[in-house]
DNA sequence: GCGGTCCATACGCACAGAGATATCAGGCCA
DNA sequence: TGGCCTGATATCTCTGTGCGTATGGACCGC
């Protein structure tokens, strides 16, 4: 790539003469005066080495060699204006790919208002949403493969968190995940001890350490370790095998809105809650983090 | 057609950074310190108002906006250096198209020499040649239809030939054109005058008044006007109707190398000799036919 | 903690070039 | 022949900006 020869202002002067071919009305379309122009295609020329056009009083024409360079040099600046708009567009946010790790759980609640009101905002944005559990997002940000996570209790931020930004979107408290028929479910508010000789169902660690902690925590707290007896990695598996009389689970309350049959959804007592937080690289410079950062707090939905 | 918006340096600065992600070793590529490199991509990255790079110490990288900023500089380049070169190519004369209008008796002689000559120095050239006769060709050129005419017995300057010039390129001798059985055949030379009762084949008078008053008057020097029977708009054509008896001609020596059999040519006295020229527009700007004029003057083969 | 690397900032200089005004020269038409 | 249009030329001004040196601040590796 060599240092460029021909100054963008003089092309830009021969492309209108190019198209006027008459120096006076040439130059009011650039808004300035005859002499100049004479004085822009006159060093243009010299640097091309060869003379662009004819003046033959009367009439201004090309030169072989200026109709080799016009179309260059239209071309050039219809690349340099779309490139530029381009680059805006994507700078302002207006435009671009922003790629959205989720935890499974959250597509029945926050995710589907976050992602109406920010396509409503920015249409020309593409979303790639995928699903993951909250370590792997973690790792996925660190490693820029999703721009915004979306998970459940994020890590302290001089721990894992180092680099990256968290902020509480919503908290919501547990339920206790039973059997239609068990016996507790005839309540409508289960005390946590009541399931200490019960079979637990639970996350694997890796997925979530600090959510899977907070259950085992909630459970010492009432006086009994919890006795896991089988893993699923995602909720909607965990009820299943609830359902099919596995175990029982505590689990974030929006899980009550897969509604699966012949399982219910109970208060525990004592009360606690869970957070729901948005991650991002503390100094990615996309716009795009930062419009869907502001949606996060705008939307209403996400405030329920 | 847009005044442009990012000078063409700026974005040098930053195609060539863009490349190295470093910006000394950038500086040093474009053969400038290091902080002006950084004023230079300050400056673009005001204009276009988004950050092109991000500068975390020890690792430079495109922002999204310079993504979509790059592929458009690297093709405003491309297309300003190829107009650039493409327009010196044909202002040079290396390339572009020359259009020749030629008599079709100089197919067999001045033609194919010039030809070759001209080709070889300028191979990239395009040469579109078409025979016409002499006065079709002063149209062409006018009309600008043709860049170049080899015609013979051009008119003088200041009549048809207003804006033209024309340089002669070779004379060459009258010569009688008769049926080989024809009595005047078995001499080798024939005094014009015995010509006289004989029919005589010609050219209309329109292909080239010039030439045509020229044969006219010959005779008429020589005490006869000739009695035209025949027009023919080409000498290989008049040549044949000679050979089926139809009449005489006088033509242009460099007629025999057609080889009619049937017709012989022979001298003529007093000896009378026609004018082949080069023809062109005076003010014609393009190095083409400069070119093939210089070619015209230096061919051997043009001048025999 | 210390030097080294890397980029940004500050300041100054110099020059190209873009602009204006005024004027000149060549054709064209009345 | 004189007015008019068109483009070139001359001269001056001034701004942008390209480049340099000097310096500062952040980070990294030893």
């Amino acid at each position: 790539m060599d240092r460029p020869e021909l100054p963008l202002a003089q092309l830009h002067a021969f492309v209108v003469l190019a198209e006027e071919l008459h120096f006076g009305h040439a130059a009011a379309r650039l808004g300035i005066a005859q002499p100049p122009l004479s004085q822009q295609i006159r060093r243009l020329e010299d640097k091309v080495g060869h003379a662009l056009f004819t003046r033959e009083p009367g009439r201004v024409a090309l030169t072989g060699a200026g109709r080799e360079l016009l179309p260059a040099a239209r071309r050039a600046f219809t690349d340099l204006a779309d490139g530029l708009a381009a680059a805006r567009a994507v700078g302002s946010g207006r435009t671009g790919r922003l790629r959205i790790g989720f935890a499974a759980s959250l597509a029945l609640t926050v995710l589907p208002g976050l992602l109406r009101g920010f396509r409503e905002r920015f249409p020309g944005v593409r979303l790639d949403i995928r699903e993951m559990t909250t370590a792997p997002q973690i790792a996925a940000l660190r490693d820029k493969a999703i721009d915004v996570g979306l998970l459940r209790e994020p890590p302290a931020d001089d721990a894992d968190g180092a680099g990256l930004a968290f902020r509480t979107v919503l908290t919501e408290p547990f339920v206790a995940v039973l059997p239609s028929a068990h016996p507790l479910a005839a309540l409508r508010t289960v005390r946590l001890v009541r399931l200490a000789d019960e079979p637990f169902v639970l996350l694997p660690r890796d997925a979530g350490p600090r959510l899977h902690d907070q259950i085992i925590g909630l459970c010492e707290a009432a006086g009994f370790t919890p006795r896991v007896t089988q893993r699923a990695v995602e909720w909607q598996t965990a009820c299943a095998l609830v359902e099919t009389g596995l175990g029982v689970c505590l689990a974030p309350a929006s899980i009550r809105r897969i509604r699966l049959k012949g399982v219910a959804f109970r208060a525990i007592e004592p009360n606690a809650r869970t957070r729901v937080a948005v991650g991002w690289r503390a100094d990615d410079p996309s716009p795009l983090v930062a419009h869907l950062l502001e949606t996060v707090g705008r939307d209403p939905d996400s405030a329920r």
